[in-house]
DNA sequence: CAGCGCCCCTGCCCGC
DNA sequence: TGCGGGCAGGGGCGCT
């Protein structure tokens, strides 16, 4: 579910309900996590101001004066505010309450997210420390991009999804973009030229921003902060559209796997 | 180091 | 209707 899009669009949603209120109280129900939930989260949060609500990468950032929450949504988490008339449903798993019945309330069914305490500098915290360049920053470069994928034989799906190379870009918009740029997925990253890079760099940075503008990719359950699906399942041209015609040429659009992902292309148009 | 599978977990869909 | 198998938006980890 949550690729950048859907975490930018769940920073949004929550930020302005819970930004510099104090928190009365954290609630865990289950803390088996990706991570166990820190056992002492109540103790470090509660009668602490929310400074801010960031982001990096997929991680949710919630600044503290002595530190950050981490939230990692995993593949089938989310986050959303709620008040304390809400009764808590299966698999929601965090609250942290804060002042005015704000609830900050994480559902993750698979379990595969995360909360995590993060003292001090949270740029130098383990998770975050190796991670490449925002997408939307002037830090992703086309040149870094291209300098980095040189003598790198996987396919340059997987290198575009790698974290280290560029954060945010799940297995959606890796899709997507492909597609867009006319680059075929399987194809080895080295072996991409410098004409594609360029297509795929703006092709990356435009999917991505149009998909925030429509609120993420809802493909099954995915709410932002304020509770709304996103609305860009309805401009995916080739994730989730194997054997319908391309939207460019007619053909059957292929599927096969990449690194067990599903990855879906047109064999004509991406080469 | 690069690169590749294997898992973690629940839910849902499909075929029998 | 029940059940087994496969797959799902992520990514750390261990191995080659």
């Amino acid at each position: 579910m949550p690729e950048l899009p859907e975490v930018e669009t769940s920073r949004r949603g929550i930020a302005p309900h819970i930004e510099g209120r104090e928190v009365e109280r954290v609630t865990v129900r289950d803390g088996r996590l990706r991570w166990p939930v820190p056992s002492n989260l109540a103790q470090l949060l509660e009668g602490e101001t929310l400074l801010t609500v960031a982001r990096r990468g997929k991680y949710l950032l919630l600044q503290f004066p002595q530190g950050h929450v981490l939230v990692h949504l995993g593949m089938s988490g989310n986050v959303r505010i709620v008040s304390s008339q809400e009764v808590a449903v299966k698999h929601d798993h965090v609250d942290i309450l804060f002042a005015g019945d704000k609830i900050l309330r994480l559902n993750d069914p698979r379990r595969f997210g995360a909360v995590l305490w993060a003292p001090g500098e949270v740029a130098e915290h383990e998770l975050i420390r190796h991670l490449g360049p925002e997408p939307l920053s002037e830090d992703f470069t086309l040149e870094r991009l291209y300098q980095r994928s040189r003598k790198r034989k996987q396919a340059v799906k997987a290198f575009l999804m790698d974290s280290r190379v560029v954060v945010g870009v799940g297995n959606i918009y890796a899709n997507e973009a492909l597609f867009k740029a006319g680059i075929r997925p399987s194809k080895a990253a080295g072996l991409v030229s410098k004409v594609s890079y360029e297509r795929l760099f703006d092709e990356v940075r435009e999917v991505l921003m149009r998909a925030i503008e429509q609120g993420g990719t809802t493909l099954k359950d995915f709410v932002g902060g304020d509770g709304k699906p996103g609305y860009f399942k309805q401009e995916l041209l080739v994730y989730g559209r194997a054997g319908k015609p391309c939207a460019v040429c007619r053909k059957p659009l292929k599927e096969i796997r990449l690194g067990q992902r599903s990855t879906v292309y047109c064999t004509s148009c991406q080469s």
